[in-house]
DNA sequence: ATAAATCCTACTGAGTTTGTAGAAAATGTT
DNA sequence: AACATTTTCTACAAACTCAGTAGGATTTAT
């Protein structure tokens, strides 16, 4: 029930990026390096997030990314759903899941789906501005280097 | 992100063990048919619950398990907690964890520990009871064979 | 042209999940 | 006492997911 690496990178990795956005794109191989972060995997995580439409790529030579949104209109739950899926805690929960129990609701599912809602609350309610340590910009956001378990 | 096969099985059992509770205890087989729950695996699904302290065992012939407690009294939180592990959402907001920033703490862990404050708040204050089908004792505990996703 | 960067797809090692299998120990029944 | 039933314990295995590696194709500024 844990929040894999690819999601929590990919906290670090908008943060980052809201912290770093300027005129210039950010290269996977700056933010990779600042976040101690394998770049290759990092890759794949970005793609993920600029398909979702929450970075907007620029190619080539001096190329990089740009947050799509202002961070103020970027929620948790949009980066985490973008790289984790939806946060249910059964399949049940989730919009066009059948039920199990043809008598009416499964007893079970009720309390996924208080689960459900209440991570849904939370994520949707925290904003990537509120992400970013502030009066700190150009700084490194927090959770670096050294940090494995994060 | 979700909770697994180990929790959502011992869920069912443990509400199908409240439907059935009485003198004689109640034997693995009997539940594993009701439930269509491998035996073999359900086994070892109780075995961690009795060792929780939420069941009790009888062994020998006609032997079985009884709840350890009443359905009011034991909640959902203490049997995906036995079975899951603490639902933690990352490892950082766990008692004990050391915090991943040097300079106060990290940005992230704050929304992981709303998140994981948010899931206890509500397994928490969800009983067995809650969970069994009203006038329905000696019934399937709803959610019964033919459900895989459950 | 060249170098720097994104883009795309395939592969792999490690760990977790979801079981299976079998034998040992305990205990009620006959 | 023998037997059947049931829990208890441990080992193993197939399938899946996670985290990362690898390599090449494409795009574009210089």
């Amino acid at each position: 029930m844990m929040i894999s690496t690819k999601g929590r990178y990919a906290l670090r990795i908008m943060v980052d990026l809201a912290m770093h956005d300027g005129d210039e794109p950010v290269s996977v191989r700056a933010i990779a390096q600042r976040q101690d972060i394998s770049g290759k995997y990092m890759e794949q995580i970005i793609s993920v997030l600029t398909r979702a439409g929450l970075l907007r790529s620029v190619r080539g030579a001096q190329g990089g990314y740009h947050l799509a949104h202002a961070p103020r209109e970027i929620t948790v739950g949009m980066i985490l759903r973008a790289t984790e899926g939806d946060l249910a805690p059964a399949e049940c929960v989730l919009d066009g899941a059948q039920h199990c129990d043809r008598r009416g609701a499964c007893p079970s599912r009720t309390v996924f789906a208080k689960v459900y809602s209440a991570i849904n609350d939370v994520i949707d309610s925290v904003t990537l501005l509120e992400l970013m340590p502030e009066g700190e910009a150009g700084n490194e956001a927090g959770c670096g280097a050294q940090a494995d378990i994060f």
